[in-house]
RNA sequence: GGGGGUGUAGCUCAGCUGGUUAGAGCGUCUGCCUGUCACGCAGAAGGUCGCGGGUUCGAGCCCCGUCACUCCCGCCA
């Protein structure tokens, strides 16, 4: 061994006592006689004292030294001087008196400074390139020590309530999930595919078949689809489990308490409300405007259809007519928006679909002389008319300094843009405590959806695995847009972190799931055969979950970005600009692999 | 596939209405300094203003093109 400590662990105990350290110089301070070294390694900092009349020759190798080289010293610990500890330091009560000091290896001028402030302010690619560097920061080491442990603590609360962890292939079939698939060519099989898995989804109904009544896995997923600041690209982690012979309560109680625990352990957050409040996908998608609300905070969103259904109002009118609805966003307190920022609202809203948004400023002083309780502001009231805004504003419970959005269209475009103006209204006004985990379940998704690519087709509106509730018979008698799904989604503060459902697990119910979503049973049996074969030999009922572990990971540590939760990212491009991939191949190697014609 | 933003020293950025030799902080290098801990002080080096073209007496700044970076939408649980 190099070392008898690490940087991270000496304290007055052993003051006295020769040790050797090795690691990183972090800093150094030349004090022309006296020199200090901070020496780094991944446990923390330790001060290192060089005296040139006490060791001439390590002073002289030290007044060598430069950031970021690594080196190899003996000393005595010695306690630190009065009124000298370093409190910010957890070594910060002794420093090490070097009588030796190697130079282990020499380092270039790093492209950025490796200092908390000052790397985290550098420009994301260049770190991106150079991330062996970026990781020795203090930040990004702590969340990648944080990451194992919370992976242990999962490991340790399946096995505990006896789930076994079993792996699944890499190397898959292209499956019905709905994200572009990665295809790896088959040398042996020429013209022919693998895909990687983009969730274990099949293997582990298959392991349900097989008997393993409680499963998980912490599995790699992959989608080629582009990416976000919470979406990595290409490769991402879940929580996969399975469990056999429970229904939609079941499972919710064994992955319910993970999330608690986990937020509990590793963040400073408070959860919200236990246990958590359970909100049905239309009253979601009516309230907040989507499936995964934020709800740390309030601001719901109120239908007023009917009552402007018959005003005089173009825009409100017409869009009721044409099938559309109205909803409206009254915001606590936003009359104080300006201007400027209201028009940053429209368009967001816009982005989602909207033509436009409509709003009455409540404004905050009274109008003594009228009969009326507020002034309202609004470029849309002389089409309203006074007594109809007044109406609206008792409906919605507006009060004076409140502002009133609204939407106006298709029921979808409605909730999207009303939904996306509440988040942005709700990060504008302060209200995403940082300190609080708002954990939800949405349930109760729709089993089937119109299409979004052919017009009047109908589609599975999630994962087709799912069970109808009502069953066969549901399928076979209801309007399938009225069919419910044993789905669900688990969400923290408006991220959705996991999506679940009870599978379903009988050959006909499957047949009929998938005829009502257009695919002849030929179609089925090709590419779902080897699951309805299964499920033909004594499929037991099952269900699960598969909570996002990254997602997780990106709330509970406060980062910005899902790349930190990484030890190697891609980066926003789906490039690893470290190691330069992805990148071409050879000739021989396209060759071999049948694919030499798409080089041409 | 679509839209927005940015591109000036190793890093982060300033650069006014187009006007002489393009600046700052940090980093780097040199010298001084024995108690600092983001040490301090003095000095120095470091620039194809992303690239190409255009307008102009004159372009870091204006115009066109192009490339790169970045965020968002579409897509995706």
């Amino acid at each position: 061994m190099l070392r008898t400590h690490t940087c991270g662990e000496l304290t007055k105990k052993e003051a006295g006592e020769t040790v050797e350290l090795a690691g990183w110089v972090h800093r150094r301070r030349d004090h022309g006689g006296i020199i200090f070294i901070d020496l780094r390694d991944r446990y923390g900092l330790t001060q290192l004292t060089f005296d040139p009349e006490a060791r001439k020759e390590a002073w002289q190798e030290a007044d060598k030294l430069r950031a970021e080289w690594v080196i190899k010293i003996k000393g005595k610990v010695a306690a630190r001087p009065a009124g000298m500890v370093n409190k910010k330091l957890k070594t910060g009560e002794i420093e090490v008196e070097c009588f030796e000091l190697k130079i282990l290896s020499e380092s270039k001028t790093p492209p950025f400074e490796i200092d908390e402030e000052k790397a985290g302010e550098a420009n994301e690619h260049i770190r991106l390139k150079y991330r062996f560097l970026d990781l020795r920061r203090e930040r990004l080491r702590e969340i990648l020590i944080k990451r194992d442990q919370l992976m242990q603590y999962v490991r340790d609360y399946f096995h505990e309530r006896d789930f076994i962890e079993i792996q699944t292939p890499i190397l898959a079939n292209s499956s019905p999930e709905g994200a572009r698939d990665y295809l790896v060519p088959s040398r042996i099989y020429p013209g022919k595919f693998y895909a990687l898995p983009q969730a274990p989804q099949q293997f582990k109904q298959l392991l349900m078949v097989a008997g393993f009544d409680k499963y998980f896995q912490i599995a790699p997923c992959f989608r080629d689809e582009d990416p976000r600041a919470d979406r990595h690209p290409g490769d991402f982690y879940q929580i996969d489990m399975e469990m056999s012979f429970v229904e939609q309560e079941d499972v919710w109680q064994a992955v319910e308490p993970l999330m608690i625990e986990l937020t509990e352990k590793f963040s400073k957050k408070k959860v919200l409300s236990k246990p958590f409040p359970r909100v049905t996908y239309m009253d979601s998608m009516n309230k907040y405007g989507t499936d995964k609300p934020d709800l740390r905070f309030g601001l719901e969103i109120i239908p007023i259809t009917n009552l402007v259904k018959d005003c005089g109002f173009a825009v409100f009118a017409e869009a009721i007519k044409s099938g559309g609805v109205v909803h409206a966003l009254k915001v606590d307190n936003g009359a104080k928006f300006s201007r400027k920022e209201i028009d940053e609202l429209t368009e967001i809203a816009k982005s989602k679909g909207a033509k436009g948004l409509a709003y009455i400023i409540i404004s905050s002083k009274f109008k003594v002389q009228s009969s009326k309780l507020f002034e309202l502001k609004s470029p849309i009231i002389k089409f309203l008319g006074d007594k109809l805004a007044d109406k609206i504003v008792k409906e919605v419970g507006g009060k004076p300094g409140d502002i009133i959005f609204f939407g106006a269209d298709s029921w979808r475009i409605v909730c999207a843009c009303l939904g996306a103006a509440r988040n942005e209204c709700g990060a504008r006004l302060g209200l995403k405590d940082e300190k609080i985990a708002a954990w939800c379940w949405i349930y109760d998704y729709p089993m089937y959806d119109y299409s979004e690519l052919e017009e009047g087709k109908i589609d599975f509106s999630h994962n087709p695995f799912s069970m109808p509730q009502g069953g066969l018979k549901a399928l076979e008698e209801k309007n399938p847009l009225d069919i419910l799904a044993y789905q669900y989604d688990i969400v923290c503060n408006g991220y959705e972190v996991s999506s679940g459902a009870i599978r379903n697990h009988e050959p006909d119910i499957m047949y009929k799931a998938f005829e009502i979503a257009g695919y002849a049973k030929e179609e089925v049996d090709k590419k779902f055969g080897h699951m309805v074969r299964a499920f033909e030999y004594g499929a037991p009922p099952h269900g699960g979950a598969a909570p996002g572990i990254d997602r997780i990971m990106m709330i509970l540590f406060d980062c910005e970005s899902i790349r930190d939760i990484y030890a190697f990212p891609k980066d926003g491009q789906a490039r690893d600009v470290m190691m330069d991939s992805p990148s071409e191949v050879s000739e021989k190697h396209l060759k071999e692999l049948n694919l030499k014609n798409l080089n041409n």
